[in-house]
DNA sequence: TTTGCATGAATGAACAGTCATTCATTTATT
DNA sequence: AATAAATGAATGACTGTTCATTCATGCAAA
């Protein structure tokens, strides 16, 4: 028998991939750049994922994948929409704390046209969005007038930003905080009620 | 004397790198694709750039520079900060109209670390974002608790992130309209008072 | 228990292609 | 003819990908 696969490899692969790209710009996120941080020869990054461009991509799938999970759980525990909100950007935040790059690569995928969405995604980011519409109706949590687009524009997308725009220190330098998270949810509830 | 410079030249490559940068990605941005677009020799974008990398960040500081200015002038005119809101939404919106990647091509920079901003567009950022909440407070359109880095998140952030999401035609695929802005703009209204 | 070998995990030099950049040449204008 | 604008082939650095090779491992035979 020869050794047995050593699964650490490819987490070190995951990560690194995501730093780099984050830190270096997806320019220049480069097979050697990122198997040198990965602690891997370049070939390795080939055993399980055809080329780097599905490489990128499977990660943006997992993390974005994951996004929804956490909501569709959030949707189902919950009765009030505002602590869907909450439960989600504190946990966020919070893993953004120890993992700032990850959210930063999901928003930079999700700005970036060469990382097209397919359209299974766009029919899941639909429902989600009619899930969230029906209960903050229900709970009077959403005006009528706002759709599916706009709540996820400002729930998905102003959250994101905001995390860009801090881990940036645009504004402020300070890490995200449970105060900050008690902001964002307002300023929501605030926007669609 | 020689011939004159053509400068109708530069703006087809101001134009075409604007398209080529959003439509394929930065990373497949190149230099032979883009000359190609603005009919132009390879040799001629290094006329009054001296490399790619300038020419994309002089391209975004003057697309960002021009929001500031728009900004600048809104808030010397208007008294009402949901003025402002409406009056750069509204034009914001009828640019990106005819010319959608010029929003696309901001937003996806914003997001990618590998253009860094530098402090003094910080500062006019925060000089701005300052303005605004000085009226808004005194109009009390904007409660107390919001700050400038919230302010400047729903206002820059969540409108940018609007248009990317329905460029994509991720929930609606209709053009921009009048409409889509006025909800925009009550929707801020809403989440600051 | 010890040995040696079959296995496939892991490597990284080599490859062809693409890239940004340069600059000798050509072209258009005065 | 003189000048400078504009070109695009040439260059070398760097790219993603391949694959012959190396090497650690666990099992079977002694």
């Amino acid at each position: 028998m020869a050794r047995n696969i050593d699964t650490s490899k490819m987490e070190n692969i995951r990560k690194a991939t995501v730093n780099v790209v984050v830190e270096e710009g997806i320019k220049y996120a480069s097979v050697a750049k990122i198997a040198k941080k990965a602690k891997v020869s370049t070939g390795y990054l080939y055993r399980f994922h055809p080329s780097k461009e599905e490489l990128i991509q499977e990660i943006f799938k997992d993390l974005f994948q994951k996004i929804v999970q956490r909501l569709q759980i959030l949707l189902e525990k919950e009765e009030k929409l505002h602590e869907v909100f909450r439960s989600f950007i504190v946990g966020l935040f919070n893993h953004t704390k120890t993992n700032p790059n990850e959210a930063l690569f999901l928003l930079k995928l999700m700005t970036d046209y060469s990382f097209r969405i397919n359209e299974q995604d766009k029919q899941t980011l639909n429902e989600i969005g009619k899930k969230m519409l029906l209960m903050g109706y229900a709970t009077k949590e959403i005006r009528p007038s706002i759709d599916g687009e706009m709540l996820y524009t400002l729930f998905i997308g102003t959250t994101y930003f905001f995390i860009n725009v801090r881990e940036r220190k645009i504004f402020n330098s300070e890490k995200l905080s449970n105060q900050d998270a008690e902001k964002i949810t307002q300023l929501y509830i605030n926007a669609l009620a």
